[in-house]
RNA sequence: GCCCUCUUCGUCUAGCGGUUAGGACGCUGCCCUUUCAAGGCAGAGAUCACGGGUUCGAAUCCCGUAGAGGGCGCCA
C-alpha cells in the first residue's frame, strides 16, 4: 500500500522546532517509501487566527526543502487541504454519528478552561464533561431545538470497558473508558474540533501513518473509538517524544531557539537544522551524525525512533552547523556570512577573502561580528598578559624583542602578501634557530589584541595591510 | 485529583540475557614544528533513577517506589 503521511500544522505565526521535526519525520517516511507527503492546514480555531501565518508555514517548508506533494497551494485529489474549507464535510460526518447513536447534541453552557490554573486545582472539581445531555430524551432535545438553543455535538462514549491501540513507538496503550469524556466534535460555531477533524481528514485523505507529538497519546483512544464508529480502518499511529529546552521544560519561544526563524536568523543552515533535529529522537543505528537531507531520506527508519524526550543542546547544534558550513562551497559560505559582516568590514576589507579564511572555524554566523571586530578597531588596552604563552614559552621581554625585530624586518618588505610576510617571519625564526610558534604568538597578539582569533597571524597581517600591521606592532612594543 | 508515558556519562545517544557498557558534543592533555583556532590522537566522565524479584547470569524480562513529562478545553 502506498505510504501517505501528512504534516498538519495550525497557523500560529511561527514554526516551532518540535513541529518542524514532526514534519521532517513525516516527510522522510514518505520519501523513503516513495510515498506521498501532504500539507494540511488546521485552522479550526477562529479565535486564534494569526494574520499571514499560513505563509510562515509555506516559507518554513520551502527553506528547509520539505516539499509537499499535495496541499492548499498545489491542490491534489483529496482536497480541500484547509480545514476551514471543509466545514460541510465535518457536519455531514457529525450528523452521521448523530443518527447512528455515537454522538449527541449538547446544550450546556460553554465551559472553557480557566485562565487561572488555581481555579481548576481544588479537589473535587469535575474534570471533563459529565455527559448529562447524552441522557436527554428525544422530546427534550426537540424542545430545545425548537427554542432555537445553540448546541455542540459531542461524541457519545460508553463509560464501561476500555480501548487499546498499538502505537508504533510506544507500544500497546490501554485506557479505561471512564477516563474518557464525551469530547466535543462540532463546536457551536459550526467548526470541528481538532479531535474530530483530524480523524475525519486523516481517513478521507488516505493517511496511512499518523505522526504527531506524544501529547496526543492520551486522547488517541477517543479517536480510535471514532474510527470504529465510522467503520474505518485505523491507520498506523506514530507518536513522537517531545523536544525540551535547556531547562528541561518544553522548548519555548522565550529561549530564542524554539522557532525556526530564530535559528535561521542566527545564521544556522536549514540543512543543519534538519540534521540536528532528526537526531533528537531518532538515530540511524550507526555512528554517523552528519547528514544531508538526501542522506536522511536514505537512512531514515521509523523503527529507530526513540521514546524519551530530548533536550535541544545549542552547543552541539552549533558544532554540527559548523560541520555543514565546512562542507559548503566557498561561494555559498561567503553568501551566508555576508549578512553578518559589519559595514566597516565590507568597506575596508576583502570580505570574500575573509570568508575563505574563516569558513573552517565558524560554527554560528551570528558570532561573526564579535569575531572580526578587531580588524576594524584594535582595543589598545588589551592585557599584556596575553603575550605570555606557556606552550610557546613566550614572555613579555621576549615578545618585545621579537616584535622589535619584526617591525624592522617587515617595514623593509616591498610586497605585502601571504608569501612575503610568511617568508620574512619564517626566515627570522630560522635566523634565531627558533620554532615558528614562539614568533607567531606575539605577532598574532600584537595584531589582534585577542587570545583567540578567527584566523592566524600571517592572515591577519595580510588582511590589515602593511601600514596598519606595523602600527599595531609599534603599539604593542610601546605597551611592553 | 485521576489517567498515560518516560528514566544509560553534564547533553544527544548505541545497547534489545553474557560487552573492559560503544560513539558524538562539551571538558582536559598531547601531536601537528605555517600559528591561537581548526584537524589528528589520548584521557577523565555512567554504582545503567531506586528497591525487590525471575535467571547460572539482568542496563536488557517481571513487580513496586521515586522523579520528570504529557493528558483530562466549544486549543491544537
Amino acid at each position: 500500500m502506498e505510504v501517505r503521511t501528512r504534516f498538519a500544522p495550525s497557523p500560529t505565526g511561527y514554526m516551532h522546532i518540535g513541529n518542524l521535526r514532526t514534519a521532517l519525520y513525516a516527510y522522510l517516511h514518505a520519501r523513503k517509501n516513495k510515498g506521498t507527503f501532504i500539507l494540511r492546514i488546521e485552522d479550526t480555531d477562529q479565535a486564534r487566527l494569526v494574520e499571514d501565518s499560513v505563509k510562515v508555514i509555506y516559507d518554513s517548508l520551502a527553506i528547509t526543502g520539505l516539499e509537499h506533494d499535495e496541499g492548499p497551494d498545489i491542490g491534489g485529489p483529496v482536497g480541500p487541504y484547509v480545514q476551514s474549507a471543509r466545514l460541510p464535510i465535518y457536519r455531514q460526518h457529525a450528523e452521521q454519528l448523530l443518527s447512528a447513536g455515537h454522538a449527541y447534541r449538547c446544550f450546556c453552557e460553554k465551559h472553557e478552561k480557566s485562565e487561572d490554573p488555581s481555579e481548576e486545582e481544588h479537589e473535587g472539581v469535575i474534570l471533563g464533561y459529565d455527559g448529562r445531555c447524552g441522557r436527554l430524551s428525544e422530546a427534550e432535545v426537540k424542545a430545545n431545538l425548537d427554542k432555537g438553543m445553540p448546541y455542540v455535538i459531542r461524541q457519545k462514549i460508553d463509560h464501561d470497558g476500555r480501548t487499546a491501540f498499538k502505537d508504533f513507538v510506544y507500544g500497546e496503550i490501554t485506557v479505561e473508558h471512564k477516563q474518557l469524556d464525551d469530547q466535543i466534535l462540532l463546536k457551536r460555531d459550526g467548526y470541528p474540533t481538532y479531535n474530530f477533524a483530524n480523524v475525519v481528514d486523516d481517513h478521507l485523505m488516505g493517511i496511512t501513518h499518523v505522526m504527531r507529538g506524544c501529547e496526543y497519546i492520551s486522547s488517541t483512544p477517543k479517536y480510535i473509538l471514532l474510527y470504529k464508529a465510522f467503520g474505518w480502518e485505523i491507520p498506523e499511529h506514530i507518536h513522537l517524544p517531545h523536544i525540551m529546552g535547556p531547562n528541561g521544560k518544553k522548548l519555548s519561544k522565550r529561549e530564542g531557539s524554539a522557532a525556526l526563524s530564530d535559528l535561521l536568523d542566527k545564521g544556522y543552515l536549514p540543512e543543519a537544522v534538519l540534521n540536528y533535529i532528526a537526531l533528537l529522537g531518532w538515530n540511524p543505528g550507526t555512528e554517523q551524525e552528519f547528514f544531508t537531507k538526501a542522506g536522511l531520506i536514505e537512512k531514515f527508519d521509523i523503527a529507530r525512533i526513540g521514546r524519551a524526550p530530548a533536550m535541544f543542546d545549542e552547543v552541539k547544534f552549533s558544532w554540527l552547523n559548523g560541520q555543514h558550513i565546512k562542507a559548503l562551497q566557498p561561494a555559498a559560505a561567503h553568501a551566508l556570512f555576508l549578512k553578518f559582516y559589519p559595514e566597516k568590514i565590507l568597506k575596508d576589507f576583502d570580505a570574500a577573502k575573509l570568508s575563505g579564511l574563516i569558513q573552517g572555524k565558524i560554527e554560528k554566523p551570528s558570532d561573526i561580528p564579535a569575531m572580526v571586530a578587531f580588524l576594524t578597531a584594535l582595543d589598545e588596552n588589551y592585557s599584556t598578559e596575553l603575550f605570555i604563552n606557556k606552550k610557546n614559552k613566550t614572555t613579555l621581554e621576549g615578545s618585545r624583542a621579537v616584535l622589535t625585530d619584526l617591525q624592522a624586518l617587515l617595514s623593509g618588505l616591498s610586497a605585502w602578501d601571504h608569501a612575503a610576510v610568511y617568508g620574512a617571519v619564517n626566515s627570522y625564526a630560522e635566523s634565531k634557530a627558533s620554532k615558528i610558534g614562539p614568533i607567531m604568538w606575539p605577532l598574532r597578539i600584537a595584531l589582534s589584541g585577542l587570545a583567540v582569533t578567527p584566523t592566524g597571524a600571517i592572515e591577519i597581517a595580510e588582511l590589515l595591510g602593511k601600514e596598519e600591521s606595523l602600527r599595531r606592532i609599534s603599539v604593542a612594543i610601546g605597551r611592553l
